[in-house]
DNA sequence: TTCGAATATATCGGTCCGATATATTTTGAC
DNA sequence: GTCAAAATATATCGGACCGATATATTCGAA
């Protein structure tokens, strides 16, 4: 889904600032699943606008810049759930940075190797409890709440998964001392 | 990591073509946490040979476009192993279309929401499957068979979370016939 | 009192990606 | 045997996207 979609998704929920739609991509509801920063946000908020699916009023405060509130048209219902019903969903994209460094973790530092794992453990074990205590799943649509124990499952079987194998991981690192000619064949 | 770096990341298993490490991307061992189509592919390669970070050689065939094969040069790994320890990587990126629609599921049909589920699960085992009967594990190093059980491990609680809750999201979909109501508060 | 975090909007340059173009060989179905 | 589809192979373009940055104020903590 494009961040055009993705804000029309957050705003099915209640009316918001382009402020407030980030924090739902952040932290927010939607943050395990969907994501933009302000440079995707803002544009697609003018498009949105322009095309009449969202309505803009602007919320002046004294002392603040006046906070622009979005809110979705019939328009926008209709092209939510037109894009929601379009095609089966494509396959979902995960993309990680420590994957790829542990997947070269026989050439590199075995100290290295343990602080990066270390360090995403500690991230998982905050981010599951955050998850988990989360009392504001009261009044959440059913939909809400499976999806959000889907985010938690995943997260819980990629922290098992790293405890388990921390060790070995760590002990492949720096076997291999002569790793450039090793690639060579 | 951007695309140049994990360009070099394929060339460190051994020489390339473009065509060659997308297949990488899309099939290969880097499938579950990299991926980039030619529209990157190819300005990188050519970025990273104007810096002398890789080589190129045609190798001119007779019958079909002539294969551009790459290279890494010391200076091609000294980057990479520079990227890979200059910082604590990043949190993982997770989209998903699938989760974006069923978080909606309250306000859909609950054929259209069986019919993504059942499609998902399907291609989860086939994909689960693929991994894991996967012969060509032998002669890998060992962050590449961890890396590799990561993402049987995840894609295996993906898919036991949707078998078991499926009936769920089937059963919430259809139970709200006034959502843009709802909605409104 | 000062410093960082939060609230709030906005743009710009660079990167990325899907679609498309081109051309031949191999594979498989009928 | 023939024909279509898939695989091999490189390449570009426009639009979408994203990180960094700019601006300005308030609130809480040290």
């Amino acid at each position: 889904m494009d961040t055009k979609t993705t804000c029309l998704g957050v705003l099915a929920l209640g009316e918001a600032s382009g402020y407030e739609i980030r924090k739902a991509f952040e932290e927010g509801p939607f943050s395990h699943f969907a994501d933009g920063g302000f440079g995707s946000i803002y544009p697609a908020l003018n498009k949105l606008t322009d095309e009449g699916l969202v309505t803009c009023t602007a919320h002046y405060q004294e002392k603040r810049p006046s906070k622009k509130v979005y809110r979705l048209t019939e328009g926008g219902w209709d092209r939510l759930e037109q894009e929601m019903r379009a095609r089966i969903p494509g396959e979902d994209k995960y993309r990680s940075d420590l994957l790829f460094i542990l997947f070269f973790a026989d050439w590199q530092d075995p100290a290295w190797i343990a602080r990066v794992i270390d360090t995403r453990i500690d991230f998982y074990r905050e981010k599951l409890e955050a998850m988990k205590d989360c009392s504001t799943l009261d009044g959440l649509m059913v939909g809400q709440r499976l999806v959000h124990g889907f985010g938690c499952a995943v997260y819980q079987a990629a922290l098992d998964y790293l405890v388990e194998h921390r060790d070995a991981f760590v002990a492949a690192a720096g076997n291999c001392h002569d790793c450039r000619q090793t690639a060579a064949e």
